[in-house]
DNA sequence: TTTCAGCTCCCTATAAATGGGGATAAGCCT
DNA sequence: AGGCTTATCCCCATTTATAGGGAGCTGAAA
Protein backbone atom coordinates (compact mmCIF):
# COMPACT_ATOMS: atom_id res chain seq x y z
CA UNK A 1 0.00 0.00 0.00
CA UNK A 2 1.15 3.62 -1.11
CA UNK A 3 1.93 5.81 1.62
CA UNK A 4 -0.06 8.20 1.94
CA UNK A 5 -0.13 12.46 1.32
CA UNK A 6 0.67 13.91 4.40
CA UNK A 7 -0.95 17.64 4.10
CA UNK A 8 -0.98 20.02 7.49
CA UNK A 9 -3.67 22.83 7.20
CA UNK A 10 -3.42 26.30 8.68
CA UNK A 11 -5.99 28.49 8.88
CA UNK A 12 -7.13 30.84 11.70
CA UNK A 13 -11.05 29.32 11.63
CA UNK A 14 -11.15 25.90 12.78
CA UNK A 15 -14.93 25.44 10.78
CA UNK A 16 -12.89 26.04 7.82
CA UNK A 17 -10.14 23.65 8.95
CA UNK A 18 -12.73 20.99 9.34
CA UNK A 19 -14.80 21.69 6.13
CA UNK A 20 -11.38 20.99 4.57
CA UNK A 21 -10.52 17.84 6.62
CA UNK A 22 -14.18 16.48 5.73
CA UNK A 23 -13.89 17.05 2.07
CA UNK A 24 -10.13 15.81 2.18
CA UNK A 25 -11.38 12.58 3.80
CA UNK A 26 -13.46 11.18 0.90
CA UNK A 27 -10.24 11.09 -1.07
CA UNK A 28 -7.70 7.68 -0.23
CA UNK A 29 -4.76 8.78 -1.04
CA UNK A 30 -4.64 12.00 1.40
CA UNK A 31 -4.41 12.27 5.27
CA UNK A 32 -4.59 15.15 7.26
CA UNK A 33 -1.23 15.06 9.63
CA UNK A 34 -2.10 18.17 11.62
CA UNK A 35 -3.22 21.47 11.46
CA UNK A 36 -2.18 25.24 13.09
CA UNK A 37 -4.38 27.80 13.83
CA UNK A 38 -2.07 30.82 13.99
CA UNK A 39 1.01 31.51 11.64
CA UNK A 40 3.42 31.13 14.74
CA UNK A 41 2.44 27.59 15.09
CA UNK A 42 3.03 26.76 11.73
CA UNK A 43 6.64 27.59 12.51
CA UNK A 44 6.81 26.03 15.82
CA UNK A 45 5.66 23.30 14.39
CA UNK A 46 8.37 23.26 11.83
CA UNK A 47 11.13 24.58 14.15
CA UNK A 48 10.58 22.16 17.05
CA UNK A 49 9.60 18.72 15.87
CA UNK A 50 11.59 18.90 12.43
CA UNK A 51 8.50 17.74 11.34
CA UNK A 52 7.53 18.28 7.01
CA UNK A 53 3.99 17.67 5.32
CA UNK A 54 4.10 16.48 2.18
CA UNK A 55 1.76 19.85 1.41
CA UNK A 56 1.06 22.28 3.58
CA UNK A 57 -2.26 24.58 2.93
CA UNK A 58 -1.66 27.63 3.91
CA UNK A 59 -3.95 31.23 5.15
CA UNK A 60 -3.01 34.60 4.71
CA UNK A 61 -4.78 36.13 7.52
CA UNK A 62 -4.08 34.81 11.10
CA UNK A 63 -3.04 35.94 14.09
CA UNK A 64 0.36 36.28 14.84
CA UNK A 65 2.37 35.76 11.93
CA UNK A 66 0.74 35.84 8.35
CA UNK A 67 0.82 33.48 5.57
CA UNK A 68 2.97 36.40 4.25
CA UNK A 69 5.69 36.06 7.38
CA UNK A 70 5.56 32.00 7.50
CA UNK A 71 6.89 31.66 3.88
CA UNK A 72 9.46 34.29 4.64
CA UNK A 73 10.73 32.37 7.69
CA UNK A 74 10.55 29.21 5.70
CA UNK A 75 12.75 31.34 2.86
CA UNK A 76 15.25 32.17 5.66
CA UNK A 77 15.98 29.45 6.66
CA UNK A 78 16.59 27.14 3.93
CA UNK A 79 12.92 24.85 4.53
CA UNK A 80 11.79 24.00 1.74
CA UNK A 81 8.12 22.93 2.05
CA UNK A 82 5.39 22.56 -0.68
CA UNK A 83 3.10 25.41 -0.23
CA UNK A 84 -0.71 26.09 -1.22
CA UNK A 85 -2.23 29.46 -0.48
CA UNK A 86 -5.64 29.52 0.51
CA UNK A 87 -7.00 32.64 0.81
CA UNK A 88 -9.88 35.39 -0.25
CA UNK A 89 -7.51 37.52 -1.60
CA UNK A 90 -7.99 37.43 -5.35
CA UNK A 91 -5.36 40.39 -5.80
CA UNK A 92 -2.69 39.97 -8.58
CA UNK A 93 -0.11 41.81 -6.35
CA UNK A 94 -1.04 39.13 -3.49
CA UNK A 95 -0.73 36.30 -5.84
CA UNK A 96 2.53 37.59 -6.93
CA UNK A 97 4.39 37.83 -3.84
CA UNK A 98 3.44 34.67 -2.61
CA UNK A 99 4.67 33.46 -5.88
CA UNK A 100 7.76 35.40 -5.37
CA UNK A 101 7.99 33.75 -1.59
CA UNK A 102 7.84 30.59 -3.20
CA UNK A 103 4.75 28.96 -3.03
CA UNK A 104 3.53 26.44 -5.26
CA UNK A 105 -0.20 26.36 -5.96
CA UNK A 106 -2.80 29.34 -5.34
CA UNK A 107 -6.60 28.29 -4.75
CA UNK A 108 -9.77 30.76 -3.33
CA UNK A 109 -11.88 29.87 -0.46
CA UNK A 110 -14.61 30.53 -3.30
CA UNK A 111 -13.92 27.05 -4.99
CA UNK A 112 -12.10 25.17 -3.19
CA UNK A 113 -14.10 22.31 -2.68
CA UNK A 114 -14.33 21.41 -5.86
CA UNK A 115 -10.37 21.94 -6.16
CA UNK A 116 -8.61 20.91 -3.22
CA UNK A 117 -7.80 17.33 -3.61
CA UNK A 118 -6.43 18.01 -7.09
CA UNK A 119 -4.51 20.87 -6.01
CA UNK A 120 -2.95 18.73 -3.06
CA UNK A 121 -1.78 15.27 -5.68
CA UNK A 122 -0.43 18.21 -8.32
CA UNK A 123 1.56 20.02 -5.37
CA UNK A 124 2.87 16.55 -4.14
CA UNK A 125 4.35 15.67 -7.17
CA UNK A 126 6.20 19.16 -7.76
CA UNK A 127 3.82 20.51 -9.71
CA UNK A 128 2.11 23.94 -9.51
CA UNK A 129 -1.30 24.30 -9.53
CA UNK A 130 -3.68 27.82 -9.65
CA UNK A 131 -7.45 27.69 -9.21
CA UNK A 132 -9.47 28.44 -12.13
CA UNK A 133 -10.18 32.39 -10.86
CA UNK A 134 -6.37 32.64 -10.09
CA UNK A 135 -5.43 31.07 -13.37
CA UNK A 136 -7.51 33.92 -15.32
CA UNK A 137 -5.91 37.03 -12.96
CA UNK A 138 -2.80 35.61 -13.90
CA UNK A 139 -3.18 34.97 -17.62
CA UNK A 140 -4.31 39.09 -17.51
CA UNK A 141 -1.22 40.17 -15.43
CA UNK A 142 0.62 38.67 -18.49
CA UNK A 143 -1.46 39.85 -21.27
CA UNK A 144 -1.81 43.62 -19.76
CA UNK A 145 1.69 44.14 -18.33
CA UNK A 146 0.14 45.53 -15.59
CA UNK A 147 2.55 44.85 -12.51
CA UNK A 148 6.08 43.14 -14.09
CA UNK A 149 7.23 41.83 -10.61
CA UNK A 150 9.97 42.28 -9.14
CA UNK A 151 9.65 45.89 -8.27
CA UNK A 152 8.52 46.25 -5.03
CA UNK A 153 4.37 45.18 -4.46
CA UNK A 154 2.21 46.77 -1.67
CA UNK A 155 1.86 44.51 0.72
CA UNK A 156 4.87 45.07 3.67
CA UNK A 157 6.06 48.51 2.23
CA UNK A 158 5.33 49.15 5.77
CA UNK A 159 8.96 48.57 6.56
CA UNK A 160 10.19 50.48 3.88
CA UNK A 161 8.16 54.06 5.20
CA UNK A 162 10.44 56.28 7.00
CA UNK A 163 8.89 56.93 10.50
CA UNK A 164 8.15 61.04 9.43
CA UNK A 165 6.52 59.43 7.01
CA UNK A 166 4.38 57.28 9.21
CA UNK A 167 3.61 60.23 11.62
CA UNK A 168 2.74 62.18 8.33
CA UNK A 169 0.31 58.77 7.44
CA UNK A 170 -1.23 59.14 10.89
CA UNK A 171 -2.34 62.69 11.01
CA UNK A 172 -3.12 62.19 7.32
CA UNK A 173 -6.15 59.64 8.76
CA UNK A 174 -7.15 61.95 11.33
CA UNK A 175 -8.12 64.68 8.60
CA UNK A 176 -5.62 66.64 9.16
CA UNK A 177 -4.69 68.76 6.15
CA UNK A 178 -1.19 70.13 5.30
CA UNK A 179 -0.92 73.12 7.14
CA UNK A 180 -2.42 71.75 10.56
CA UNK A 181 0.02 68.59 9.71
CA UNK A 182 2.80 70.94 9.70
CA UNK A 183 2.27 73.03 12.25
CA UNK A 184 1.88 69.48 14.71
CA UNK A 185 4.91 68.55 14.07
CA UNK A 186 6.70 71.68 13.43
CA UNK A 187 7.23 71.30 9.99
CA UNK A 188 7.16 73.44 6.44
CA UNK A 189 4.34 72.78 5.10
CA UNK A 190 6.13 72.10 1.97
CA UNK A 191 8.28 69.29 3.80
CA UNK A 192 4.50 67.93 4.72
CA UNK A 193 3.83 67.94 0.86
CA UNK A 194 7.01 66.35 0.10
CA UNK A 195 6.15 63.17 2.85
CA UNK A 196 2.92 62.88 0.96
CA UNK A 197 4.39 62.98 -2.45
CA UNK A 198 6.68 60.33 -1.29
CA UNK A 199 3.84 58.23 0.33
CA UNK A 200 1.77 58.50 -3.17
CA UNK A 201 4.90 57.01 -4.85
CA UNK A 202 5.62 54.25 -2.19
CA UNK A 203 2.22 53.13 -1.73
CA UNK A 204 1.14 53.18 -5.35
CA UNK A 205 -2.20 55.25 -4.39
CA UNK A 206 -3.92 57.88 -6.34
CA UNK A 207 -4.65 60.54 -3.15
CA UNK A 208 -5.31 61.27 0.35
CA UNK A 209 -8.09 58.39 0.26
CA UNK A 210 -5.90 55.73 -0.91
CA UNK A 211 -3.36 56.49 2.04
CA UNK A 212 -6.21 56.45 4.36
CA UNK A 213 -7.69 52.95 3.01
CA UNK A 214 -4.01 51.65 3.11
CA UNK A 215 -2.98 52.60 6.74
CA UNK A 216 -6.42 51.10 7.92
CA UNK A 217 -5.86 47.99 6.11
CA UNK A 218 -2.36 48.07 7.64
CA UNK A 219 -3.36 48.34 10.69
CA UNK A 220 -1.29 51.64 11.10
CA UNK A 221 -3.75 53.68 12.44
CA UNK B 1 -39.71 10.70 15.09
CA UNK B 2 -39.78 14.38 15.64
CA UNK B 3 -39.16 16.58 12.64
CA UNK B 4 -35.51 17.70 12.13
CA UNK B 5 -33.97 21.18 12.25
CA UNK B 6 -34.25 22.72 8.98
CA UNK B 7 -31.26 24.91 8.53
CA UNK B 8 -30.32 26.90 5.50
CA UNK B 9 -26.74 28.26 5.67
CA UNK B 10 -25.33 31.50 3.47
CA UNK B 11 -21.70 32.41 2.88
CA UNK B 12 -19.73 32.83 -0.27
CA UNK B 13 -17.04 30.35 0.59
CA UNK B 14 -18.59 27.07 -0.17
CA UNK B 15 -15.88 25.67 1.12
CA UNK B 16 -16.64 26.92 4.62
CA UNK B 17 -20.55 25.52 3.72
CA UNK B 18 -19.21 21.90 2.96
CA UNK B 19 -17.78 22.20 6.74
CA UNK B 20 -20.64 23.18 8.61
CA UNK B 21 -22.37 20.77 6.96
CA UNK B 22 -20.00 18.42 8.02
CA UNK B 23 -20.34 19.63 11.90
CA UNK B 24 -24.04 19.90 11.41
CA UNK B 25 -24.33 15.90 9.93
CA UNK B 26 -22.55 14.96 13.70
CA UNK B 27 -25.87 15.78 14.65
CA UNK B 28 -29.27 13.55 14.11
CA UNK B 29 -32.08 16.67 15.23
CA UNK B 30 -30.40 18.94 12.71
CA UNK B 31 -30.75 19.21 8.62
CA UNK B 32 -29.12 21.18 6.49
CA UNK B 33 -32.07 21.83 3.83
CA UNK B 34 -30.61 24.09 1.66
CA UNK B 35 -27.38 26.78 1.44
CA UNK B 36 -26.63 30.34 -0.59
CA UNK B 37 -23.58 31.90 -1.75
CA UNK B 38 -24.57 35.31 -2.00
CA UNK B 39 -27.33 37.86 -0.15
CA UNK B 40 -29.04 37.56 -3.24
CA UNK B 41 -29.61 34.06 -3.65
CA UNK B 42 -31.24 33.86 0.39
CA UNK B 43 -33.79 37.14 -0.15
CA UNK B 44 -34.42 35.25 -3.29
CA UNK B 45 -34.94 31.91 -1.70
CA UNK B 46 -37.43 33.51 0.66
CA UNK B 47 -39.31 35.97 -1.99
CA UNK B 48 -40.05 33.48 -4.23
CA UNK B 49 -40.37 29.95 -2.43
CA UNK B 50 -41.93 31.70 0.14
CA UNK B 51 -39.91 28.78 1.55
CA UNK B 52 -38.38 28.95 5.69
CA UNK B 53 -35.82 27.01 7.48
CA UNK B 54 -35.85 27.32 11.27
CA UNK B 55 -32.46 28.78 11.57
CA UNK B 56 -31.03 30.70 9.21
CA UNK B 57 -27.39 30.90 9.54
CA UNK B 58 -25.59 34.03 7.82
CA UNK B 59 -22.50 35.26 7.19
CA UNK B 60 -21.57 39.04 7.08
CA UNK B 61 -19.51 39.60 3.72
CA UNK B 62 -21.38 38.47 0.63
CA UNK B 63 -21.41 39.14 -2.77
CA UNK B 64 -24.25 41.35 -4.29
CA UNK B 65 -25.83 42.04 -0.74
CA UNK B 66 -24.29 41.43 2.24
CA UNK B 67 -26.23 40.15 5.80
CA UNK B 68 -26.99 43.66 6.61
CA UNK B 69 -28.72 44.07 4.07
CA UNK B 70 -30.41 40.61 3.85
CA UNK B 71 -31.67 41.28 7.60
CA UNK B 72 -32.66 44.70 6.44
CA UNK B 73 -35.23 43.21 3.81
CA UNK B 74 -36.24 41.03 6.27
CA UNK B 75 -37.45 43.12 8.65
CA UNK B 76 -39.10 45.65 5.75
CA UNK B 77 -41.22 42.86 4.35
CA UNK B 78 -42.20 41.29 8.09
CA UNK B 79 -40.29 38.29 7.51
CA UNK B 80 -39.63 36.31 10.96
CA UNK B 81 -36.75 34.21 10.52
CA UNK B 82 -34.50 33.34 13.36
CA UNK B 83 -31.05 33.93 12.37
CA UNK B 84 -27.46 33.38 13.36
CA UNK B 85 -24.93 35.37 12.47
CA UNK B 86 -21.51 33.46 11.59
CA UNK B 87 -18.61 36.22 10.93
CA UNK B 88 -15.01 36.52 11.50
CA UNK B 89 -15.86 40.24 12.79
CA UNK B 90 -16.22 40.59 16.40
CA UNK B 91 -16.29 44.42 16.29
CA UNK B 92 -18.69 45.86 19.26
CA UNK B 93 -20.66 48.26 16.40
CA UNK B 94 -21.19 45.34 14.28
CA UNK B 95 -22.60 43.09 16.59
CA UNK B 96 -24.79 45.86 18.05
CA UNK B 97 -26.04 46.93 14.78
CA UNK B 98 -26.99 43.01 14.37
CA UNK B 99 -28.77 42.58 17.15
CA UNK B 100 -30.68 45.60 16.34
CA UNK B 101 -31.47 44.28 13.26
CA UNK B 102 -33.17 41.43 14.86
CA UNK B 103 -30.43 38.06 14.77
CA UNK B 104 -30.87 35.92 17.61
CA UNK B 105 -27.49 34.68 17.88
CA UNK B 106 -23.48 35.97 17.31
CA UNK B 107 -21.02 32.83 16.66
CA UNK B 108 -17.41 33.44 15.10
CA UNK B 109 -15.71 31.46 12.75
CA UNK B 110 -12.82 31.06 15.63
CA UNK B 111 -14.60 28.66 17.57
CA UNK B 112 -17.45 27.90 15.35
CA UNK B 113 -17.10 24.18 15.54
CA UNK B 114 -17.80 23.62 18.91
CA UNK B 115 -21.10 26.17 19.32
CA UNK B 116 -22.58 26.06 15.95
CA UNK B 117 -24.82 22.92 16.61
CA UNK B 118 -25.82 24.16 20.31
CA UNK B 119 -26.39 27.81 18.81
CA UNK B 120 -28.92 26.57 16.28
CA UNK B 121 -30.91 24.05 18.83
CA UNK B 122 -30.80 27.60 21.56
CA UNK B 123 -32.09 29.41 18.67
CA UNK B 124 -34.16 27.05 16.79
CA UNK B 125 -37.09 27.32 20.62
CA UNK B 126 -36.57 30.82 20.18
CA UNK B 127 -33.44 31.18 23.01
CA UNK B 128 -30.44 33.46 22.18
CA UNK B 129 -27.00 32.40 21.37
CA UNK B 130 -23.32 34.01 21.75
CA UNK B 131 -20.45 32.49 21.22
CA UNK B 132 -17.60 33.12 24.57
CA UNK B 133 -16.08 35.93 22.71
CA UNK B 134 -18.78 37.71 21.77
CA UNK B 135 -20.57 37.49 25.19
CA UNK B 136 -17.26 38.79 26.40
CA UNK B 137 -17.19 42.16 24.10
CA UNK B 138 -20.97 42.91 24.89
CA UNK B 139 -20.28 42.64 28.51
CA UNK B 140 -17.21 44.96 28.04
CA UNK B 141 -19.39 47.09 26.44
CA UNK B 142 -22.03 47.14 29.31
CA UNK B 143 -19.53 47.73 31.92
CA UNK B 144 -17.21 50.13 30.12
CA UNK B 145 -20.35 52.36 29.07
CA UNK B 146 -18.69 52.56 25.85
CA UNK B 147 -21.57 53.32 22.75
CA UNK B 148 -24.41 54.91 25.18
CA UNK B 149 -27.40 53.90 22.25
CA UNK B 150 -29.50 56.38 21.63
CA UNK B 151 -27.43 59.68 21.00
CA UNK B 152 -26.58 59.48 17.39
CA UNK B 153 -22.73 58.28 17.21
CA UNK B 154 -22.48 56.87 13.96
CA UNK B 155 -24.30 54.09 14.24
CA UNK B 156 -27.23 54.29 12.28
CA UNK B 157 -25.91 56.85 10.55
CA UNK B 158 -25.57 54.67 7.28
CA UNK B 159 -29.19 54.95 7.28
CA UNK B 160 -29.68 57.90 6.95
CA UNK B 161 -27.58 58.58 4.21
CA UNK B 162 -29.27 58.06 0.91
CA UNK B 163 -28.50 55.58 -1.60
CA UNK B 164 -26.69 58.21 -3.96
CA UNK B 165 -24.71 59.04 -1.37
CA UNK B 166 -24.00 56.02 -0.75
CA UNK B 167 -22.75 55.01 -4.10
CA UNK B 168 -20.42 58.26 -3.83
CA UNK B 169 -18.97 57.09 -0.77
CA UNK B 170 -18.14 53.77 -2.34
CA UNK B 171 -16.37 55.31 -5.10
CA UNK B 172 -14.52 57.76 -3.13
CA UNK B 173 -13.39 54.89 -1.10
CA UNK B 174 -12.01 53.70 -4.72
CA UNK B 175 -9.62 56.89 -4.92
CA UNK B 176 -12.06 58.30 -7.70
CA UNK B 177 -12.00 61.83 -7.54
CA UNK B 178 -15.52 64.10 -8.71
CA UNK B 179 -15.35 63.82 -12.37
CA UNK B 180 -14.35 60.00 -12.48
CA UNK B 181 -17.33 59.53 -10.08
CA UNK B 182 -19.41 61.58 -12.33
CA UNK B 183 -18.62 59.69 -15.38
CA UNK B 184 -19.06 56.48 -13.45
CA UNK B 185 -22.38 56.68 -12.47
CA UNK B 186 -23.46 59.30 -15.31
CA UNK B 187 -23.83 62.37 -13.48
CA UNK B 188 -22.21 66.26 -13.69
CA UNK B 189 -19.89 66.59 -11.47
CA UNK B 190 -21.71 69.40 -9.89
CA UNK B 191 -23.83 66.92 -8.60
CA UNK B 192 -21.01 64.58 -7.65
CA UNK B 193 -19.76 67.50 -5.32
CA UNK B 194 -23.07 68.00 -3.90
CA UNK B 195 -23.46 64.68 -2.46
CA UNK B 196 -19.96 65.19 -1.43
CA UNK B 197 -20.95 68.14 0.66
CA UNK B 198 -23.97 66.42 1.91
CA UNK B 199 -21.53 63.55 3.25
CA UNK B 200 -19.15 65.90 5.00
CA UNK B 201 -22.32 67.66 7.09
CA UNK B 202 -24.27 64.55 7.00
CA UNK B 203 -21.09 62.45 8.70
CA UNK B 204 -19.76 64.94 10.00
CA UNK B 205 -16.38 64.79 9.19
CA UNK B 206 -13.66 67.21 7.65
CA UNK B 207 -12.31 65.58 4.02
CA UNK B 208 -12.87 62.83 1.93
CA UNK B 209 -10.26 60.67 4.32
CA UNK B 210 -12.79 61.54 7.39
CA UNK B 211 -15.60 60.07 4.60
CA UNK B 212 -13.26 56.62 3.77
CA UNK B 213 -12.61 55.93 7.54
CA UNK B 214 -15.84 56.35 8.61
CA UNK B 215 -16.58 53.80 5.54
CA UNK B 216 -14.36 51.73 6.83
CA UNK B 217 -15.11 51.70 9.76
CA UNK B 218 -18.70 51.39 9.24
CA UNK B 219 -18.12 48.12 7.09
CA UNK B 220 -19.91 49.90 4.04
CA UNK B 221 -16.90 49.02 1.99
C1' DT C 1 -52.96 69.39 -3.03
C1' DT C 2 -49.33 70.87 -0.76
C1' DT C 3 -45.21 69.76 1.24
C1' DC C 4 -40.93 67.69 1.58
C1' DA C 5 -36.97 64.80 0.78
C1' DG C 6 -34.07 63.36 -2.58
C1' DC C 7 -31.66 64.05 -6.84
C1' DT C 8 -30.11 66.82 -10.17
C1' DC C 9 -27.37 70.85 -11.89
C1' DC C 10 -25.23 75.54 -11.88
C1' DC C 11 -22.19 79.77 -10.20
C1' DT C 12 -18.52 81.84 -7.54
C1' DA C 13 -14.61 81.67 -4.72
C1' DT C 14 -10.97 80.06 -1.81
C1' DA C 15 -8.21 76.36 0.09
C1' DA C 16 -5.84 72.33 -0.57
C1' DA C 17 -3.71 68.63 -2.98
C1' DT C 18 -1.07 66.90 -6.69
C1' DG C 19 3.09 66.51 -9.77
C1' DG C 20 7.16 68.31 -11.67
C1' DG C 21 11.55 70.34 -10.71
C1' DG C 22 15.64 71.32 -7.42
C1' DA C 23 18.43 72.11 -3.02
C1' DT C 24 20.77 71.55 1.57
C1' DA C 25 22.37 69.16 5.59
C1' DA C 26 22.99 65.29 8.69
C1' DG C 27 23.89 60.61 9.36
C1' DC C 28 24.97 55.85 8.07
C1' DC C 29 27.35 52.12 5.70
C1' DT C 30 31.23 50.49 3.20
C1' DA D 1 35.90 59.41 0.78
C1' DG D 2 31.96 58.36 -1.76
C1' DG D 3 27.38 56.75 -1.97
C1' DC D 4 23.08 56.27 0.20
C1' DT D 5 18.92 57.53 2.86
C1' DT D 6 16.43 60.67 5.42
C1' DA D 7 14.68 64.96 6.52
C1' DT D 8 14.13 69.39 5.59
C1' DC D 9 12.69 73.30 2.55
C1' DC D 10 11.54 75.98 -1.86
C1' DC D 11 9.76 76.93 -6.72
C1' DC D 12 6.40 76.22 -10.27
C1' DA D 13 1.78 74.98 -12.45
C1' DT D 14 -2.36 72.45 -12.50
C1' DT D 15 -6.05 69.87 -10.68
C1' DT D 16 -9.28 68.82 -6.91
C1' DA D 17 -11.71 69.69 -2.99
C1' DT D 18 -14.19 72.58 0.03
C1' DA D 19 -17.85 76.05 1.02
C1' DG D 20 -21.48 79.13 0.14
C1' DG D 21 -25.27 80.31 -2.55
C1' DG D 22 -29.52 79.06 -5.61
C1' DA D 23 -32.87 76.33 -8.39
C1' DG D 24 -35.70 72.91 -11.04
C1' DC D 25 -37.66 68.23 -11.04
C1' DT D 26 -39.91 63.97 -9.15
C1' DG D 27 -42.32 60.94 -6.31
C1' DA D 28 -44.13 59.88 -2.01
C1' DA D 29 -46.25 61.28 2.11
C1' DA D 30 -49.36 64.19 4.74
Amino acid sequence: MKKKIQVHVADDHKILIEGIIAVINTDNDIEISGYSLTGKEVVDWFDEKKNKADVLILDITMPLLDGFEVLKHFNKNGIKQNVIILSSYDDIKIVQEMLSLGCKGYITKNNAGEHIVEAIKAVAIGEQYFSSDIQNILLKSFAGQQVPVGDAPNKFMTDTLTDRELDVLKLITKQFNSPEIANTLCLGISTVETHRKNLLRKLKVKNSVGLAMYAVKNNIV
